[in-house]
DNA sequence: CTAGGAAGTTGACGGCGCGTCACCGATCTG
DNA sequence: CAGATCGGTGACGCGCCGTCAACTTCCTAG
């Protein structure tokens, strides 16, 4: 597995200069598709659009993806990707529920708010008002969380409860509150955040008062 | 307003041919529609596919829809404007947060499982492997429950939260749960719901433990 | 009952996006 | 340096797109 110092001094790190085109390719047309994607709204966008605001070549694009769907998956994945190390981090020292919840939301709502904004630029479709993609990475984000959950209910951390459902409940929460959140004047992912955990460690009736000097805008 | 007994005999009821043919015609493709997306999934379907599922000429589709995107709202319309109603009425007769949660939840697992069969097979999108659209009538649902919301809080029946977030938390908890529910063995409408109700009503803690009798499959 | 007009349907048409593939230049290998 | 391989290129044929002039059907006024 390790490589001995046997490589040509020149380019001691990577590899030939095909490869080296290659990411370069996928990563214009990757680019090209977020600019094109903002702009026109992902419905209105063709696999011709994207090869027009690129260098390259029409038949290019198909030897990296094969649809306009798919550079649409790639860029989720990219995004989830970048996410879900972050939440696990997060979930990982969790010493109660409080904290495994609170943290999750905290998180992901913080995500949301600093990463997301070219993301949800892409939203305003042309006739769909919204759409929600879940790319294999996306999964593999809520397998962990599912797997976290059942892990925190071995440790004792969690009552035995229905993990599936359970997971599928933040989730809903964490993505219908903040597409919510990013709507309002001034999104605050810690107003967010403490909502939704406070939902979820005592019901309703522990949320947050409003109107009573901790009002929310 | 009232229309007075001048009408000849014949048809005393409706309108002319004309009127009839259109609304005919609208039903056609919806119809055609909702076999083509079933087929072939959403995403492989063209606007040709579905008039070619139909008797009639290209032009004519074009005079009651503008895309596949414009048939497809109006298929979520209709089922927005079927469900509407019986949440309404089941959240009006609640006399307690617990009644007005629970009859929410009730009410839309139960009817996802009996009436959304086959706006679920369309799904199977080429690509994407999962897609939500929220049409003007599905986001009008949407208000009501924040409407209601707002209404139970001035009736002193909930606390004075957030209703936007709790509006969007309820939304999502029912989106997501409902997804995992349909995947199941055996879904079951009560065992959603009462996982969704003992959620809002007393968070995580309040949730029915597992492996204790009471368990989920 | 009829004639003229209004409404709606038809399908062929030009335009364009689609995915492919034969060709060719650039890179790698021995 | 030569041969082999890899990947970029862009023109091509196909089918979908939305339109619109011609036509048929229905409505209505006299």
């Amino acid at each position: 597995m390790e490589q001995i110092e046997t490589a040509p001094r020149p380019r001691p790190k990577q590899a030939g200069k095909r490869e080296q085109t290659k990411q370069q390719n996928r990563q214009i047309i990757l680019d090209a598709a977020r600019t094109v994607f903002a702009e026109n709204g992902y419905g209105a966008t063709t696999v011709r659009d994207i090869i027009r605001a690129t260098p390259l070549a029409s038949g290019t694009f198909y030897n990296y993806f094969q649809s306009k769907e798919e550079v649409y998956q790639a860029m989720q994945d990219e995004t989830a990707l970048a996410i879900r190390p972050r939440l696990r981090e997060a979930r990982e020292k969790a010493g109660s529920v409080e904290e495994f919840i609170s943290a999750t939301f905290q998180t992901f709502f913080e995500f949301v708010l600093r990463d997301d904004v070219d993301v949800r630029a892409i939203r305003h479709n042309a006739d769909i008002t919204r759409m929600r993609v879940d790319t294999p990475e996306v999964i593999a984000g809520f397998d962990e969380l599912r797997e976290d959950i059942e892990k925190a209910i071995a440790r004792g951390l969690f009552p035995p409860v229905d993990a599936d459902y359970l997971m599928a409940a933040i989730v809903g929460v964490a993505f219908e509150v903040s597409e919510r959140m990013v709507r309002r004047a001034a999104p605050d992912a810690a107003v967010a955040a403490n909502f939704a955990t406070a939902l979820f460690l005592g019901g309703i009736r522990a949320l947050p008062h409003e109107g009573v000097g901790s009002a929310t805008a």
